[in-house]
DNA sequence: TTTTCGATCAATGTATACAATAAGTATTCA
DNA sequence: TGAATACTTATTGTATACATTGATCGAAAA
């Protein structure tokens, strides 16, 4: 079927040139495409964090119709980027420093749920495997004693690998679900300021200590030991909470997703 | 302004007799209108959990048009009410009684973890003081050595106020969001399955526990005490543990809002 | 000069037409 | 009789017209 159908043939003619951002042209819905291009817009801080942002502009900007926009904006006030305001329309959502750092506290807290209950009602053998497997190859990366930037990006998806893997052993699908939740906030995800540190040595000794408590929490899961796994991770987000520091005092922000939407000042 | 435009009329004349459910006949916006009714037809069991839910059924059930239901659903979905199916359209969630306490388990997880906050950074006085007065309104009720049913859905609204003021003592709105996403489930709600227990002088022996909790982690929060709030918060949750496991093994259910949506089964 | 009322306008809310797709059914050929 | 294909239909996706509301600006009166 040829895709010029009469519908997008109008809404070009109509718009023009509006379709400015190709971006992707993957082949997923208007919807969907929608959805990721907003929201690529808001982490990369082209949208000024706190403003005001109306149907019409991101339909001119986006080139779609009003209703898979408006089905982003919704998405994306669940997500907690967008505010709906009480007058109709949305503002961009800024977060202060103590917000996120109590993003990663509930974070660390449901994690920690998560494992306590993994180890109280015994984790499922195969996820436990996979999960060693995971981490037998994060230490393939920590035997070099200097990271380069692609070798960080690697230990970033091994490393959300692990996190997965630890909420599914949980076999909980409700707290699974609000782990999501809570982590659809880039600063929130487990390696959200990871990538900020420089390729030091400090870095690589973070990823070190990081490491070994993901060793620890994992024996303290098969070992059956709830409370332990659920203290561990709690600790575990605390690498999190000090990369936070650091990172929004350091000056060179942009390079991260999302950490232009926090505020400096409380 | 005469709310019989030309719109609704239109909208009327097409669809015949299609608002069978008055319900509330509100001067709510549509969109609220279709949320508050769809979730009552939800929740009432009305809907059976687990069929199917088509936008064309709903639109013609509550007569509103497609945007504002599609709304609804979406709305819904984020709830947790509704399952998005991969094939488009949703299903009514059905609940295993693992899944409801898990719930709970959530709830009180969060719950305590605000309780410790609150008392960690020390909560507002203003707060501290609303809450004192609540329960000494709980205590008022708890006297009388038997309670009707009215007293009892007094109680639910003072247990309701009490929880959320604890929620506002930490000061934190990341957490107060995370709660109010959790507790949008009926069940998972600080007193989902009070009402269910008949009027004995068990179920007010266990009103008379609860309480009791109250007073102290409104002590521990005030004299600073986090680890023990937090213990607090978690063991008071695990009442609607309780209550839980006797209300799904009672035969009269249809009392309760969405118990009717927890799968007997695994 | 300030305040209030009114008008105009922009943005969202609502309804619906049209498109595309997925599912179900009948029919035909092997 | 079975399977495969074409056709029909039901349902969601998309676009847009129309309604309504809230806001902004200006003018007139106090």
């Amino acid at each position: 079927m040829i895709p010029t159908t009469k519908s997008i043939a109008n809404n070009d003619a109509v718009k023009g040139l509006a379709a400015e951002l190709p971006l992707q042209t993957s082949s997923d819905s208007v919807q969907v495409r929608a959805l990721l291009q907003l929201r690529e817009l808001i982490l990369s801080g082209e949208l000024a964090g706190g403003s005001r942002i109306t149907e019409l502009a991101v339909v001119q900007r986006l080139g779609a119709s009003r209703t898979p926009v408006r089905a982003a904006l919704m998405r994306l006030e669940q997500e907690g980027l967008l505010e709906a305001l009480p007058s109709g329309g949305y503002a961009i959502k800024t977060f202060s420093e103590r917000d996120v750092s109590e993003a990663i506290e509930l974070r660390g807290t449901l994690e920690g749920l998560s494992a306590r209950l993994a180890a109280e009602r015994g984790a499922p053998p195969v996820v436990l495997a996979e999960a060693r497997a995971c981490l037998d190859a994060i230490d393939q990366f920590l035997k070099s004693p200097t990271l380069d930037d692609q070798a960080f990006s690697r230990y970033v998806a091994l490393n959300e690998q692990f996190h997965a893997l630890l909420s599914e052993m949980s076999g909980s699908t409700v707290i699974a679900r609000q782990l999501e939740r809570v982590m659809s906030l880039p600063f929130a995800s487990p390696s959200g300021f990871v990538v900020a540190q420089a390729n030091s040595t400090a870095a690589r000794d973070m990823l070190v200590v990081a490491q070994d408590q993901h060793r620890q929490v994992l024996d303290a899961i098969a070992q059956g030991e709830g409370s332990r796994a659920e203290a561990i991770m709690r600790e575990h987000s605390r690498l999190a909470q000090r990369n936070l520091r650091e990172v929004v005092q350091s000056p060179r922000q942009d390079q991260l997703p999302g950490v232009r939407l926090i505020r400096k000042q409380r």
